[in-house]
DNA sequence: CAGGCTACTGACCGGCGGTCAACAAACCGT
DNA sequence: ACGGTTTGTTGACCGCCGGTCAGTAGCCTG
């Protein structure tokens, strides 16, 4: 009886708040907890603008996680002037300072991955290069070295959903229990590694 | 313009059947992959007769796991007689063991766990109590070592899931492998080993 | 061959992800 | 002040999902 039925926004604008909506709603509520239908009327608009925006809930959901995964990649990276058991060092302490801060993202991340194909195929692609990464630091080629390193991965995340559910350890002491393991892996699987000099302060 | 337009069966004949068939088909499909319309059709029946022996998907699933799960886990069974550190290998092995002959089951497994509420807590308690059991064992009573063998758990589904999907590892190589990285992890928590005398021939 | 027990079915429900033609808010030149 | 154009936006619709229910019909008993 009265204004405009709508509001129009323009198209950077609008697309700008639902991601920011999107990041908060997904870090609420894991990917199949939560319908398109209840995001649009949450954002205050019809469930076909949303799809004129992302032409999927996959893509939106991606579309959702990139700003966060950009900024856990550039966290992670490690420094190249670093010999390799430092830079990996770093590394690991920058993932668990991600994970401190953002644990709640980190938990529904880990739930949405396995359901989402899109990004298991992510995910499994960012373990497949640490894995990589990993064994050409050490200069391992065997196969049981590799399953070390593959299944030391799915340790850490293990142990950081257990570190975030409990929140009894700091995050030093879940950095040595990952190296140690790492460490206890490497050497179960044969892995000669290559001795760093003096490096225990 | 003939015979009956249905065979009737006895009920548990027919519970049988749609039991054998769940288990075929899930070892094939994820849980999400497959509908309750796609299942009836192939076992022949109406929607409605499927639900009228199972009251949900969920259920049927886990009914249908019920079988597998009783055979792992009276195959795991740690023997009582023989001591902690021998009883835990014959375990993994067996568990190893049964990896081997399920591969396809296992893998759709881990898969649905993460999708489906009821078959995720089943194996949350599984987890806990498999942890409950090894720090018993080993006299560990701190956060860290409880940290470090539930992640030990997940590097166990990590490096199974490695081995069975390149399969160039033998079981042996994989149970040490297990076996070492529990050391190592333990090492990292701090945990004094009570130590076994004279079991490496 | 009648009658009952119950294994079975067809039709229906709300909600899901996804699509589409049509509408209207804001800006434009006049 | 106003018609035309652009395009952000909408309501109605689709097929499929998990799940429900009143009613049908195969089989066994007498």
């Amino acid at each position: 009886m009265s204004g405009p039925a709508y509001t129009r926004l323009e198209n950077d604008e609008r697309r700008r708040r639902l991601l920011e909506l999107g990041a908060d709603l997904f870090t609420r509520n894991a990917y199949d907890e939560i319908s398109m239908a209840q995001i649009a009327r949450e954002a205050g608009i019809s469930k076909a603008l949303l799809y004129h925006y992302f032409p999927s809930k996959q893509d939106y959901f991606v579309a959702t996680l990139a700003s966060g995964a950009e900024e856990l990649r550039r966290r992670v990276e490690p420094d190249p002037e670093l010999p390799p058991a430092e830079a990996l060092t770093a590394a690991i302490d920058a993932y668990l300072a991600w994970i401190e801060d953002n644990s709640e993202a980190y938990e529904k991340l880990l739930q949405s991955a396995a359901t989402v194909p899109e990004v298991r195929e992510i995910v499994e692609g960012v373990r497949a290069t640490t894995v990589d990464r990993i064994l050409a630091g050490i200069g391992a080629t065997t196969p049981v070295a590799r399953t070390a390193v593959r299944g030391w991965l799915w340790f850490m995340d293990g142990a950081c959903l257990d570190w975030i559910a409990h929140r009894d350890l700091d995050r030093g002491q879940v950095l040595g229990l990952l190296l140690g393991t790492l460490g206890g892996a490497l050497m179960a699987a044969g892995v000669q590694l290559p001795v760093t000099e003096g490096s225990d302060p």
